[in-house]
DNA sequence: GTAAAGCGCTTTGTATTGTCAAGTGCTTTG
DNA sequence: CAAAGCACTTGACAATACAAAGCGCTTTAC
């Protein structure tokens, strides 16, 4: 019954929850409060994105700074294992700029061999 | 209030969706079945399997060839373009290799700076 | 000098999404 | 000749994400 441990399978498992690719794409522009996260990403509830800012901190991906509790401020960035990241976001970013196009509609989208 | 298109966050949005890089993953190291998928993946449901791979082949990811329907015998693999994705898992693979761990209960995960 | 906007969240419903279990009709394997 | 495998579908249920409102307080904006 043992199933072994493959790394690969728990990162994708990681990486895939949603918002997490855009959580990090976020922090790798630089350290960010709360809301400026919420907007980068976009769309986002608050209280998903808080829910997956403490994962992300439990598991040492990101990490959480209190600069004054009143008014509230609060930094988030990448940790140095987090910050490896950035070679995943790079190969889907060349993936997407060529491949990923908004169809004919201009509401969906289509992957092109170009 | 237009959005400007931006393809890396198009194709985040694609790529955070359940268990579309574990397929993606699944079919990099060869064409399948639809039964040999769901094994490869681990875990995945067949209702939500079948939508996934659906939805992929629409967009243009993956390619899907039947065989036979009697008795049924169906082959998915990766278009030109879904075959690119090569590098996003390459990428993910060798950050999962050097900084995911099993933390000491054995059964969490943890992100060692490493 | 006061109203509005911003900060980092939490709370309460509701909608969307994924899951479980079972089942289909047929062939190949044991 | 029963059991297992193929590629799925269906329907009821559970988990997840959502929108909207609100908190207590400061900093801008008029």
């Amino acid at each position: 019954m043992s199933e072994e441990f493959c790394p690969v399978h728990a990162s994708i498992d990681l990486l895939q929850e949603k918002w997490v690719l855009h959580i990090i794409r976020a922090l790798l522009a630089g350290p960010r409060g709360f809301n400026a996260i919420a907007r980068d990403v976009g769309g986002v509830n608050t209280a998903t994105l808080a829910q997956r800012l403490e994962k992300l901190e439990g598991l040492g991906v990101i990490s959480k700074e209190v600069e004054s509790t009143m008014p509230p401020r609060t930094r988030y960035e990448l940790t140095e294992a987090g910050y490896e990241l950035q070679d995943v976001i790079a190969s889907i970013d060349s993936w997407a700029r060529k491949h990923i196009k908004l169809d004919e509609t201009g509401h969906d989208i289509e992957v092109v061999a170009g």
